[in-house]
DNA sequence: AAATTCCTCAACCGCATCCCC
DNA sequence: CGGGGATGCGGTTGAGGAATT
């Protein structure tokens, strides 16, 4: 009966970051479809998961990666083979897919290089067969124990020496979250919101965000949502203002992030 | 200066796994 | 225990900017 949306797709705007991070202060980083509903973007829950952990994450680090964790990707790598996210584990502020971008454009670079060395050197090269995953094996040691998914899963909680000392906070989305915080706090009474319980949600490394103990617990039913939780356009548009002059913008030059209004 | 190629990275897709009922 | 929905993961694509011709 309901119209299903058409999810909307493409790149995100400014707004859509903002309500975005709004919402997943308000409610966590987990419920992904129903911040997806009750935000009113016209976002499916995995886009807005995708989002969040891959670029408005709080902790996310931006920039080039330093050579400490660049050779921590590749000593990883040669451990576990594509296994992104357990390797974006090990280097805080670092995402699966920012990793996986890097080693690709590395892979890329080097199996070039090799290319030209073997060109050069008209010696044949033995690690030739350009299978995408093959290539660590001609650049690092032979120890790829192909971890299989399946079979290590409990890793969980196990925490290694792996650390990038040097965690310099060369930016981070706190601003924006207390930003938020603040100047929403009358918005946030608008909507009855619900109580937050002054704890951090371990899934929410930074900003503490409040939580609904009640309400999200998997019995409740979002599928027929209060209206109260679901934004209109009218609402939307009080509380996300369209991007205009006076928009607040997410990052510098630098890449460095803060929020102006 | 324009055209073309290359490179980077955000985003999507499909499948696997988890979790709850 | 099985089914179904939610979430996580890895592979892939494509837009847009940078570099090169």
């Amino acid at each position: 009966m309901v119209e299903q949306e058409i999810s909307r797709k493409g790149p995100w705007t400014e707004q859509e970051d903002y309500k975005l991070a709004y919402f997943v202060g308000l409610f966590g980083d987990r419920r992904w479809d129903f911040i997806a509903k009750v935000s009113g973007l016209s976002r499916s829950g995995k886009s807005c998961r995708l989002r969040w952990v891959n670029y408005l994450h709080p902790d996310l680090k931006r920039g080039k990666m330093t050579p400490l964790e660049e050779s921590l990707v590749m000593d990883l790598h040669s451990k576990w083979g594509n296994r992104w996210s357990r390797i974006a584990r090990k280097l805080p502020g670092r995402t699966d897919n920012e990793i996986k971008n890097y080693w690709r454009t590395h892979m890329r670079k080097k199996r070039a290089q090799e290319k030209k060395h073997a060109a050069t050197t008209t010696t044949p090269s033995i690690s030739s067969p350009d299978q995408s995953s093959s290539c660590q094996s001609s650049l690092f040691s032979n120890n790829n124990h192909a971890v299989d998914s399946r079979a290590s899963n409990k890793e969980t909680g196990e925490e290694e020496n792996y650390q990038v000392e040097e965690i310099e906070q060369s930016y981070s989305m706190d601003d924006i979250w207390r930003d938020i915080a603040m100047s929403e706090e009358d918005d946030i009474n608008i909507l009855q919101q619900p109580v937050y319980d002054g704890t951090c949600d371990e899934n929410c490394n930074n900003f503490c965000s409040p939580v609904m103990p009640s309400a999200l617990s998997s019995s409740w039913d979002y599928s027929n949502l209060d209206p109260l939780w679901v934004m209109d356009e009218d609402e939307s548009k009080i509380l996300f203002p369209p991007i205009g002059d006076q928009c607040f913008s997410f990052y510098d030059q630098q890449g460095n992030t803060f929020l102006t209004r």
